[in-house]
DNA sequence: ATTATTTATCGTAATATTGCGATATAACGA
DNA sequence: TCGTTATATCGCAATATTACGATAAATAAT
């Protein structure tokens, strides 16, 4: 137990529910919050941006980039982080497609 | 340590990150789902619809309801769940803001 | 070449999550 | 009242997450 039976579920919601991880952590929204904050997103100052060490800074922006949310090239020295806009659409419609179903139906409660 | 340092982030970026935590495992996107599929939202047969104990059905619901995700009302016997748009609301404006402002931006990566 | 800067990874401790059986609670029907 | 049905809660085991210091790796600057 403590495993996710991701097996009883589809491919679909398996992966809807990763990216939703992903940004389930408030340093994690925090990081999404600066990236969009700087005008280029050529960076590589995120850890001075944040009140968390370094170590954790670089594991929550694995996670980021493992689920698609972000994504980063090496720039010389740093790396240039930026959002990527394909997950931010895919989350975008989720949200979307449910608020359109749910103005079609008559809501009891 | 293992705990969220909370208090380092804003209100805000804490209120995001714990909706999106409510819809971080796959059970609770298929419960979403289920309520979506279903033309009234009065239900009770959500432990039928997916391959998990009544425990554990019944410890994701209380999480989707904490998030504010869903609300319940008591219906007799059973409970009648369904979807609290208010919440699906503010994810949609939170993606489709950062897809505002990702179009804005020239995008180097 | 040596040192500084930047990011990643390892190891580890503390805590949270997931899942389920067992049991509790509460309303309904006979 | 008594059994049935629906949901919640408790307690526990297995696993995952969070955070950080230490250290590694890789490039830049001197």
């Amino acid at each position: 137990m403590g495993t996710t039976k991701v097996e009883n579920f589809s491919e679909k919601q398996n992966q809807m529910a990763m990216m939703m991880k992903a940004l389930a952590h408030p340093a994690r929204i925090a990081i999404v919050d600066y990236l969009l904050s700087v005008d280029t997103c050529i960076c590589g100052d995120i850890v001075n941006e944040l009140p968390l060490a370094q170590a954790t800074i670089s594991q929550h922006l694995k996670e980021l980039k493992n689920a698609g949310i972000i994504k980063g090239s090496i720039e010389g020295n740093a790396i240039c982080y930026c959002i990527d806009s394909k997950a931010i659409t895919t989350l975008k419609k989720y949200f979307e497609n449910i608020s359109m179903k749910l103005v079609k139906k008559n809501n009891c409660c």
